[in-house]
DNA sequence: ACTCTGATTCAAGACGCG
DNA sequence: GTAATTGAATCAGAGT
DNA sequence: CGCGTCC
């Protein structure tokens, strides 16, 4: 569920803590990625007809390779160098927040047991989409995937998206990409949105600065904590009649949890029986992540092309031509963006009227013509 | 009348051919 | 023995 | 673009 609302109240509250980039601006940097919720959406949505899916000989899916595998190789054309971060054990807080998703899961088998006897195929296939999961074998198929194509890859000990932050916080990396909110709450100092759309959308990176957000709602990191948990999280409830904006108010005229449970008329505002606000607040503010030390180096090698055809074309019944095809296009991408990296400064905002020098001037032209390729006479909708 | 919350529902990838 | 989404959009209804 | 395919 992440942070309740926390986009828009951002987007009424902080608007100038966002902005729009071009996914071009990205290149030559280090983004860390959640990896979880991807496979998720890929198992959901990649070659899915009804319940069938994309699967190997032996009958396993393998949508999530395919999908892993296209993805991360846009990434790498455009000259991003992507860091997965892979779940490790969930705080005990957010366990009987995933009882309740639990329950939710098995709704949605019965609904989907009888939508097959009355044999309504869209409601098959809704139905079918709410009760996939993602299991420990599809996250291994990943890891093991993205080491192949010389990708980094980091096991949390907890949260993903914890661990993340930790990255951008050291410097490891330059931002965090996801569609969760919670990142920002975890402190990321530089948060993108919608990386993955543009190829398929024409929507825009959206990238939020922790510390513009934090100087343009006059609040300290502290208090956005406590903002993100009465807007409502994965930790803890929230307090009933009270939702982002009213949050952001008592915050304001409060300063923390503590003092507005002191002002509050209780009468009003139920506060939850032994609520764990404090504890949530510490999953946030120190939560369990692996330190610069103690997780392996995060370096971007060469694919490993034997290695590759093995697992994608002999275990998984892949196109060999396709992957042959895509393993070209790895090593083209890294031959370009590490020259790229050497030769030039990149600013966050790549601007064509710069001047180029001599060396760069015939792969300049190559990424022009590139290019040139997409343009259309695109309309906006009437 | 207006503001806000909370419940409900929905959709979700990437590519290339024509 | 082992998996537990998200947020955006929309609407109804309560509170101010 | 729209649509079928990827495995």
């Amino acid at each position: 569920m992440g942070i309740k609302g926390l986009t828009k109240l951002l987007a009424d509250n902080a608007p100038k803590a966002m902005k729009e980039h071009k996914f071009e601006s990205y290149f030559g940097r280090k983004i860390a990625i959640d990896a979880s919720m991807s496979i998720y959406q890929f198992l959901i949505v990649v070659g899915r007809v009804g319940t069938d899916t994309l699967t190997n000989e032996a009958g396993e899916v393998t949508s999530h390779l395919q999908g892993m595998f296209t993805r991360t190789i846009r990434l790498l054309e455009a000259g991003i160098k992507p860091v997965y971060i892979f779940d490790g054990q969930p705080p005990e807080l957010k366990k009987q927040e995933l009882a309740k998703r639990f329950s939710k899961r098995a709704d949605a088998t019965e609904d989907l047991s009888e939508a097959r006897e009355i044999g309504n195929k869209e409601d098959i296939e809704k139905f079918s989409k709410r009760t996939v999961k993602v299991t420990k074998q599809h996250n291994e198929d990943c890891k093991r995937l993205l080491r192949l194509m010389g990708v980094p890859v980091i096991e949390a000990p907890s949260e993903a998206e914890a661990q993340c932050a930790a990255l951008c916080k050291s410097g490891q990396v330059y931002a965090v990409a996801s569609e969760d909110m919670d990142s920002l709450t975890f402190g990321a100092p530089r948060f993108l949105r919608h990386l993955m759309d543009p190829s398929s959308r024409k929507v825009p990176v959206m990238e939020f600065e922790i510390s513009k957000i934090l100087e343009e709602l006059n609040l300290i990191m502290d208090q956005f904590i406590d903002l993100c948990i009465l807007s409502g999280c994965d930790y803890c409830e929230s307090i009933r009649g009270i939702g982002g904006q009213t949050a952001l108010k008592l915050i304001r005229q409060h300063g923390s949890i503590e003092n507005i449970l002191e002002n509050i008329n209780k009468e009003r505002y139920q506060i939850p029986e032994n609520w764990p606000y404090e504890q949530a607040r510490e999953l946030f503010k120190n939560p369990l992540v692996f330190s610069e030390k103690e997780h392996p180096e995060i370096k971007w090698g060469a694919p490993d092309e034997e290695g590759l055809i093995t697992f994608l074309v002999n275990e998984n019944g892949f196109n060999i031509d396709r992957v042959t095809k895509a393993i070209e296009k790895i090593k083209t991408a890294k031959n370009k963006s590490s020259q790229g990296r050497l030769e030039s400064f990149f600013k966050p905002v790549a601007n064509t009227s710069t001047p180029i020098k001599r060396k760069e001037t015939s792969e300049s032209a190559k990424e022009t013509a590139i290019k040139k390729a997409k343009a259309a006479g695109g309309k906006k909708k009437k």
